[in-house]
RNA sequence: GGGGGAGUGGCGGAAUUGGCAGACGCGCAUGACUUAGGAUCAUGUCUCGUAAGAGGUGAGGGUUCGAGUCCCUCCUUCCCCA
C-alpha cells in the first residue's frame, strides 16, 4: 500500500465502505427476520413506495427514520419485522403504454428493479426476503380471493350510482380522489354519471371505525377520518304531498319540525315529475338540465347564489298538517339522506337564504331567553340552544344546542315522533360506499364472470388469479383496454356455456389495504398470509407514512381489516395467538396500532433578485425608470449590512427602492426595502425602464426578473427537485440519513436547505478522526473517565427519549453533544485506553440506528466483533450518568439574577442559605428582607432546566 | 363557516409535569495554521447598552412566586372539511 492510499485510509470515505457493509449484511442475512416467540416482537412498517422510476428525497425523508428507530427497537431485543415492497399497479404505468408504447408491466419491472437498487443505498434493514409487489400475480391472486370473500358475504355488490366519471382518465373515481371537482391525478374536470358499478360495503364499519380506543393515531388522522365518516344522528320523518305520495327527510334537527316553511328535493328525486304542476312544468325541466351540468363542489358551495324552482306543488307536515311548498334547488344531493329536506329558514342559514330570496315564510321555532324573534325582520338564521316556540305541545321545551339525544329537545321529539308514527330515529352518514370499479387495465382482474342469462359468477378458488392479458394494444384506444382483448372477455361459466369476464379492474387502494399482511409470508401459497407468521407477528406495531393518506389508505384499511376478521380470515392465526398468550380479541381488530406522519421535503426556497430602481413618485408607489439588478456579491453584502444595522452605500432616498423582488404581478413589482428596513414598497415598471442585469447583455424585460418564489412541492417543472442518488454519492447514505433526521422536525417536514448538511459532514468527520487517531497516550485520569462515563449515560437517556418519540432531530443532537463532550478528554489524553475504549464503544452502539454504515466500520476498526447491528443498546444507568455538582439558580421575581455551584440534591435549607448569600441576592435585596423565598428542587437526569432554583420574592 | 395544526434569533430548529428561552447545527465575526482556502482549529454570536443592567418566544389581557408552555380576546398562516 503506497503513501496515498494510506493517507485516504484514514480518511472518512462513505463510499468506500457503505457498499462494503450493505453487500455483507445482505451476505449474511443480517435483516432476515423470523418468527420466534421467545423473543418480543416488533412489526415496524412504512408506507410502500409507487414504483414510479426514481426514488425521491421524501422517500428518504419517510423512510430512512423509521428505520432508524426500527433498528433502535431491534438493538433494545425486541424481534423486529421491517419490510418493503411496491405499489405496482396504477395510471402511470398505464400512461406511459399510452405515451411510449411501454407494456405496462415491463415499465413497472423495469421501475421496480431501479428503485431496489436505490433502496438498498439507503442501507435500512429492510428484509428483502419478505418482498411484495402488488402487481404479481402471487399477490394478485389474493386480492382477488379477498374480493371474492366479500363479493361471497355480501360486502361486495355491483350497484347503479352517481359516479365521479374522468374523461381524461377514462375511469370512475373514488369521491376521496376528487378534489374541487377534478381528479387529484391530472387535474382534469370529472363530471358525474350514472352507471353500474362494484362497491364493498364500506359504511358497514362505519360506526366501528369511529372508534380509536385502541390504537394511538394522531389526533389530526382521527378527527380527518370522523370528518369523513360523517356520522349525524337525527331522524327521518315522513312528510306527504298534496297527492298523498309519502315524501322522506332526514333530519338532525327535528325539534324545528314546526318551522318548516317549505321542502326542497334534488332535482333527480323521482317524485319531482309527479309533483311539478303543468304550469311549472318548463321552469322545473330547465332547471334540471341546468343542474347536470354542474358538480357536486360547485352545487354546495355555501358562499354561491341561491338557485332553485317552484314544483307548483306542496306537502303537508304531518307534525302541524302545514301545507308548504315544495322546491327543487341544486344544493340538495339525491346521494346524500333521502335526496329531499325540510327546510326551517329561521334554524338554518341556507334554508333562511333561500327563503329570502324567493320570498318564503319564516317560522322562528328556537328562541333563547330574552329575545324575540320575528321571522319577518330576522337577518340570520338562528342554530344555537334555546326555548321551543309555535311548536305546539312543546312550546316552552329547552333545545341546548347538542345533536342527537343528547338534546333533551331532539330527544323528546324524536320519542314523539316514534309514538305518533311520523318518523322514527336514524343515523346518517356522509360516507358512501366505496366504490373500487375502475374502467383501466393495470389493475387487480374482478374475478367475475357474466353469464349468457346475465347472471353473475365468481371465478373458481382454484382458477385463480385471473391474470391480465398481454395481447392489449394500448395505443390510441379509448376506452376500457380489457374489453379489448377477445382472449381475456370470452371465458365459459361454471357450466361451460359461454359468459363475458368482468373488464373493470380493482382500485388500487383495494392491493394496499393488506399488504402488510403479505410481507408475513410472501411466497405461502395456501392462503394470503400464514398463520403462523400472523399470530406473531401482527398487529403492526407502528406504521408510518404521509399524511395525504389520511382518509384513503388508512381508512380504508381498517375498513378491511375489520370486515376479513368478521370473515373469519384471522381465525388461523388467532388460535395460534391465544394459544402463545396473545389477546386476538384486541389485537386483530385493528390493523396498526400507533400512526405517526412524518411532513413532507419542500422545495428548496429561492432568493429573489436584489434590484436597485430609480424612478419617480407618483402617489404611494415609484415608477421605474431604471432598473438594475445587483450581482449575487453585491446582494449579499448588502442584506448582510441591512441586517446587521449598518450604513448601506445607498442612502434612502425618495426616488429610490434597493431591495429583493419578493413578489411580481405582471408589471407591478414589490420589492423588500432595505433602505427603509425592509418596508414592501410597490414598484411600477413601465415599458421604458430600463433594465440591467449582470450576464445578460442587450435589453431585458421586466419578465426576466426574479422575485422569491414560495415555498413548494417539489416538482420536475419547476426543477427545485433534490435527487437523492446525488446527495448520496456527494456524500454518502450516512450523512443524507442524519441529515434528513437532524435537519428538520420530522413530523412537519419543510423546504430542502443544502448548506445545513454541512453539520453533519463534519459531525461524522470528527467521530471517524476520533476514533481513527486511537487514544492519546497520557495519564489516565479517574475524574476524566467518570466524565465520560457521565456524559454517555446522558446521552442514553436522551436518544432513548429522542426515538421513542420519534424526535429524530434532538437524538442526532444529542449524539453531537456526546461528540463534543468525549473529543476534549480523548484528545487530551485524560482517558485510559480502557475508559477511551468503553466511550467509543458505547457512543458507536447509540449511533448505529442513524448511521449504520460508518458505524459498523468504526466497530470493526475498534476490533470489535461484527455486527454492531447484532449489539444491544447500552442500558442507561440513572446513577452513572448524575453529577456530583449543579448550578444553583437565584432568581429575582421568577428572573435569574445569579448561579452558585451546589452539590447535586441539595436540600432546601441549604440552597435558600446559598441563594441569600450570593452576590446578586445581596444587590437586589439591599439588606432589606424578601416577601417569600421559593425553592424548586432540581430534577434527576442532568436535562436542561433540572437544576435546582431559588425564587426570591421581592 | 366548521375542525385540526403552527407562529420562538439572520436560518433549520431545541425547551417531560409551568421552573436559567434559544440546546444542537448552519451562517456570520475575530483570531490561528496556511502559497492558497468554500479545508481545519480556537473563541464569540437573542436585542439594546462601553458597562452595571434592562428587555425579549405573533399582539393585547389574565392566572401564578414564576408562563414559549395554562386561560380569555385578537392577528397571521398551513392543512382538512363544507
Amino acid at each position: 500500500m503506497d503513501i496515498k492510499e494510506m493517507a485516504d485510509r484514514e480518511k472518512y470515505t462513505p463510499k468506500a465502505i457503505e457498499s462494503k457493509w450493505q453487500t455483507r449484511w445482505q451476505e449474511d442475512g443480517l435483516y432476515r427476520s423470523k418468527v420466534d416467540w421467545s423473543k418480543p416482537k416488533h412489526y415496524a412498517l412504512t408506507m410502500l413506495p409507487y414504483p414510479s422510476g426514481d426514488l425521491h428525497i421524501g422517500h428518504w425523508f419517510a423512510m430512512t427514520p423509521s428505520d432508524a428507530r426500527a433498528r433502535w427497537m431491534r438493538m433494545r431485543g425486541y424481534n423486529v419485522l421491517f419490510p418493503m415492497g411496491f405499489d405496482a399497479f396504477g395510471l402511470p404505468a398505464e400512461n406511459a403504454a399510452v405515451q411510449r408504447g411501454v407494456h405496462p408491466a415491463k415499465w413497472t419491472w423495469a421501475n421496480i428493479e431501479r428503485m431496489r437498487g436505490q433502496l438498498r443505498t439507503m442501507g435500512a434493514m429492510f428484509d428483502w426476503e419478505r418482498e411484495m409487489v402488488s402487481a404479481d400475480p402471487s399477490y394478485y391472486r389474493w386480492t382477488e380471493w379477498f374480493f371474492k370473500q366479500f363479493f361471497q358475504n355480501d360486502l361486495a355488490y355491483r350497484g347503479e350510482a352517481m359516479v365521479n366519471w374522468s374523461d381524461a382518465l377514462q375511469t370512475v373515481l373514488a369521491n376521496e380522489q376528487v378534489i374541487d371537482g377534478k381528479d387529484e391525478r391530472l387535474g382534469q374536470p370529472v363530471i358525474q354519471k350514472m352507471m353500474t358499478q362494484w362497491f364493498f360495503r364500506y359504511r358497514r364499519y362505519a360506526d366501528e371505525m369511529l372508534n380509536f380506543e385502541n390504537i394511538d393515531w394522531p389526533e389530526k388522522i382521527r378527527a380527518m377520518q370522523t370528518n369523513w365518516i360523517g356520522r349525524s344522528e337525527g331522524a327521518r320523518v315522513t312528510f306527504h304531498t298534496e297527492h298523498g305520495h309519502p315524501l322522506d327527510i332526514f333530519t338532525t334537527r327535528p325539534d324545528t319540525l314546526w318551522g318548516v316553511t317549505f321542502m326542497v328535493l334534488a332535482p333527480e328525486h323521482p317524485l319531482v315529475q309527479k309533483v311539478t304542476t303543468p304550469a311549472q312544468k318548463a321552469e322545473v325541466d330547465a332547471y334540471i338540465e341546468f343542474t347536470a351540468t354542474q358538480t357536486e363542489i360547485e352545487r354546495t358551495a355555501e358562499g354561491k347564489d341561491k338557485t332553485g324552482v317552484f314544483t307548483g306543488g306542496y306537502a303537508v307536515n304531518p307534525v302541524n298538517g302545514a301545507h308548504v311548498p315544495i322546491w327543487i334547488a341544486d344544493y340538495v344531493m339525491i346521494t346524500y339522506g333521502t335526496g329531499a329536506i325540510m327546510a326551517v329558514p329561521s334554524g338554518d342559514q341556507r334554508d333562511f337564504e333561500f327563503a329570502r330570496k324567493f320570498g318564503l315564510e319564516i317560522i322562528p321555532v328556537i328562541q333563547p331567553e330574552g329575545v324575540s324573534f320575528d321571522g319577518a325582520t330576522m337577518e340570520v338564521a338562528y342554530a344555537d340552544a334555546g326555548y321551543m316556540i309555535n311548536s305546539g305541545e312543546f312550546d316552552g321545551t329547552y333545545s341546548n344546542g347538542d345533536k342527537g339525544r343528547k338534546n333533551p329537545a331532539i330527544s323528546q321529539v324524536i320519542d314523539w315522533l316514534e309514538a305518533k308514527r311520523y318518523g322514527k330515529e336514524e343515523v346518517n352518514y356522509r360516507l358512501r360506499d366505496w366504490l373500487i370499479s375502475r374502467q383501466r387495465y393495470w389493475g387487480s382482474p374482478i374475478p367475475v364472470v357474466y353469464t349468457e342469462d346475465g347472471k353473475i359468477e365468481a371465478v373458481p378458488d382454484d382458477q385463480l388469479p385471473v391474470v391480465l392479458p398481454e395481447d392489449i394494444d394500448f395505443q390510441g384506444m379509448t376506452g376500457n383496454p380489457l374489453g379489448r382483448s377477445p382472449s381475456f372477455l370470452n371465458t365459459t361459466d361454471s357450466k361451460g356455456r359461454p359468459a363475458r369476464r368482468e373488464t373493470d379492474t380493482m382500485d388500487t387502494f383495494m392491493c394496499s389495504s393488506w399488504y402488510h399482511l403479505r410481507y408475513l409470508s410472501p411466497h405461502y401459497q395456501a392462503a394470503p398470509f400464514d398463520p403462523e407468521e400472523a399470530a406473531y407477528w401482527l398487529p403492526v406495531d407502528v406504521y408510518t407514512g404521509g399524511t395525504e393518506h389520511a382518509t384513503m389508505h388508512l381508512l380504508y384499511t381498517r375498513w378491511f381489516n375489520k370486515a376479513i376478521r368478521d370473515l373469519g380470515v384471522f381465525n388461523d392465526a388467532a388460535e395460534i395467538m391465544a394459544r402463545n398468550g396473545r389477546n386476538p380479541e384486541i389485537l386483530l381488530d385493528e390493523p396498526m396500532l400507533l400512526l405517526r406522519n412524518q411532513g413532507q421535503v419542500l422545495g428548496a426556497e429561492r432568493n429573489g433578485d436584489v434590484v436597485v430602481v430609480t424612478g419617480q413618485r407618483e402617489g404611494g408607489q415609484l415608477i421605474a425608470r431604471r432598473i438594475e439588478v445587483l450581482p449575487q456579491e453585491d446582494a449579499r453584502t448588502l442584506e448582510r449590512l441591512a441586517a446587521a444595522g449598518e450604513t448601506l452605500p445607498y442612502p434612502r432616498e425618495d426616488n429610490r427602492v434597493v431591495g429583493e423582488i419578493v413578489k411580481r404581478t405582471e408589471n407591478l413589482l414589490t420589492i423588500a426595502d432595505l433602505t427603509r428596513g425592509g418596508e414592501l414598497q410597490p414598484v411600477e415598471v413601465p415599458d421604458s425602464a430600463q433594465i440591467t442585469i449582470p450576464g445578460i447583455p442587450g435589453t431585458n424585460t421586466v419578465n426576466q426578473l426574479k422575485h422569491h418564489l414560495e415555498v413548494q412541492r417539489m416538482s420536475k417543472s419547476k426543477g427545485n427537485v433534490v435527487n437523492p442518488d446525488d446527495l448520496v454519492s456527494a456524500y454518502g447514505a450516512d450523512t443524507v440519513r442524519a441529515y434528513l433526521m437532524f435537519g428538520f422536525d420530522w413530523e412537519k417536514g419543510g423546504p430542502w436547505n443544502d448548506d445545513n448538511i454541512q453539520g453533519v459532514v463534519r459531525w461524522l468527520n470528527e467521530v471517524w478522526d476520533m476514533i481513527m487517531a486511537g487514544p492519546v497516550a497520557g495519564m489516565g485520569d479517574a475524574e476524566a473517565a467518570r466524565q465520560a462515563e457521565r456524559k454517555v449515560h446522558q446521552a442514553i437517556k436522551k436518544v432513548s427519549d429522542s426515538l421513542e418519540n420519534f424526535s429524530f432531530n434532538t437524538a442526532v443532537a444529542a449524539l453531537m453533544t456526546l461528540k463534543n463532550e468525549l473529543r476534549p478528554l480523548a484528545r487530551e489524553g485524560k482517558l485510559t485506553g480502557e475508559a477511551w475504549g468503553e466511550a467509543m464503544r458505547d457512543m458507536l452502539l447509540l449511533m448505529a440506528p442513524i448511521t449504520p454504515h460508518i458505524t459498523e466500520e468504526l466497530w470493526a476498526a475498534l476490533g470489535l466483533p461484527y455486527s454492531i447491528h447484532q449489539q444491544l443498546w447500552p442500558e442507561y444507568d440513572a446513577d452513572k450518568a448524575a453529577e456530583t455538582m449543579t448550578t444553583l439558580v437565584v432568581m429575582k421575581n421568577g428572573k435569574p439574577i445569579d448561579r452558585v455551584a451546589v452539590p447535586v440534591g441539595i436540600g432546601e435549607a441549604d440552597a435558600k442559605a446559598a441563594a441569600l448569600a450570593s452576590e446578586g441576592a445581596k444587590r437586589v435585596l439591599n439588606s432589606s428582607q424578601p416577601q417569600r423565598v421559593i425553592f424548586i428542587p432540581g430534577r434527576a437526569g442532568g436535562a436542561a432546566g433540572a437544576e435546582p432554583k431559588v425564587n426570591i420574592v421581592l
